[in-house]
DNA sequence: ATGAAACATGAACCAGTATTCATGTATAAT
DNA sequence: ATTATACATGAATACTGGTTCATGTTTCAT
């Protein structure tokens, strides 16, 4: 390892080296998809550069025509893994008017996002350690995003008043603690139950 | 790093080596509360036993004497950590009787509990990757209890029917998120705050 | 007191692995 | 064809850090 003298770590904008052909862009993907599957099994420390390669068929070398540092494919897993949770729920949301049917909606659709991309999902939970920053910035813009929602459907009338902020972080970890229920303890409950109880909750909560 | 041939890793009951003396006992603790802070603040990787040993001021080899590995001192971390919140969630919600209420109480003691612990907080965490098998032992003990709680509580109809299961994991993530809000992204909002929106989401939700 | 057991030391060993580099090979433009 | 540029290689480098061990020192039972 190298130094890394406690400061701020990689994140932000990493440009690596940008392939400047269709070979060099196969290649580079390659490389970035062998390390999503890598990492997400092994974790970041016992995934080696050389594991990497070999499972995305390159050399050892080649990684570094691509990527400066390891820390920074980590990094770039991360923030693709941002983009596209916010996508797919926000695709899954689209045109929903009722907060309600858009909570339901979207918390199936995270379930099973997180389903298909289990790697993904353990990759963030790293993060923590590995890129505090890109850590940060998930769940931020998350949150950010979650509660402007919230705060227009109170506007709104369709849900009732609270402070958004909190709700939107408990929301959040209902969605990530039902979703690691799924992919680590591998739950064989399927997903529209699932779902249904969580909805439940999130709707009416626990008060007979 | 050592082999750790994919297979199962420590957890279970490993011992290492107990002392037996008193100067033994301090040493040892001196080493795993050392260790606490050092993995804690460093992360699992970035931890080295010289950290560790000089943070706890003795020699390198003296962890050796007992801990067997770098992993036990971990996977007894996380234990500990197990055992201590469960103890102290449990002292909070002695002999409250209404569920709803023992539900308010828990999540300010958890809340209290992670603003005191924070490294122990983020250990947890990282076992995810280091001792999955702790990891599991951690929120499935913790889910099974909660469970029951919940299903007692259903019975004698201080909260409505519901699936417990689900219902337990969704309230250990709000518990899990709102924890994290606090040690992790450092919210300066007041633990009496957060649990009154978060036990009024809990026990309302959030229709209308 | 005294020997045995427990505890402590820190230098040395050694394996693993992130990164570099000198040397090739494919590709695109001229 | 020819050449400049992008891409690819894999062996060599350099260093980290977990673990061991031979050698003390302290503690305790007798």
């Amino acid at each position: 390892m190298t130094k890394s003298a406690g400061g701020a770590k990689a994140s932000q904008k990493a440009p690596g080296n940008q392939p400047k052909t269709a070979r060099g862009e196969a290649t580079r993907k390659a490389i970035l998809s062998a390390a999503e599957r890598v990492i997400g099994a092994k974790g970041y420390n016992d995934a080696s550069i050389g594991h990497i390669t070999s499972e995305a068929g390159v050399a050892q070398g080649t990684f570094y025509i691509y990527f400066t540092t390891k820390e920074q494919v980590f990094s770039e897993l991360v923030l693709e893994m941002g983009r596209l949770v916010r996508h797919t729920i926000a695709e899954a949301t689209q045109g929903i008017e009722d907060r309600l049917e858009a909570e339901k909606a979207g918390l199936t659709a995270f379930l099973e996002f997180v389903c298909a991309h289990p790697d993904l999902y353990r990759i963030v939970q790293e993060a923590l350690f590995v890129d505090p920053q890109a850590y940060q910035e998930y769940y931020q813009t998350f949150a950010a995003g979650y509660r402007a929602g919230l705060e227009a459907a109170q506007e709104a009338g369709q849900i009732s008043k609270g402070d958004a902020e909190t709700r939107a972080w408990a929301l959040m970890g209902i969605g990530r603690t039902l979703g690691e229920q799924l992919v680590v303890f591998k739950s064989d409950k399927p997903i529209s139950e699932i779902v249904a109880s969580g909805y439940d909750l999130i709707a009416n909560g626990i008060k007979p």
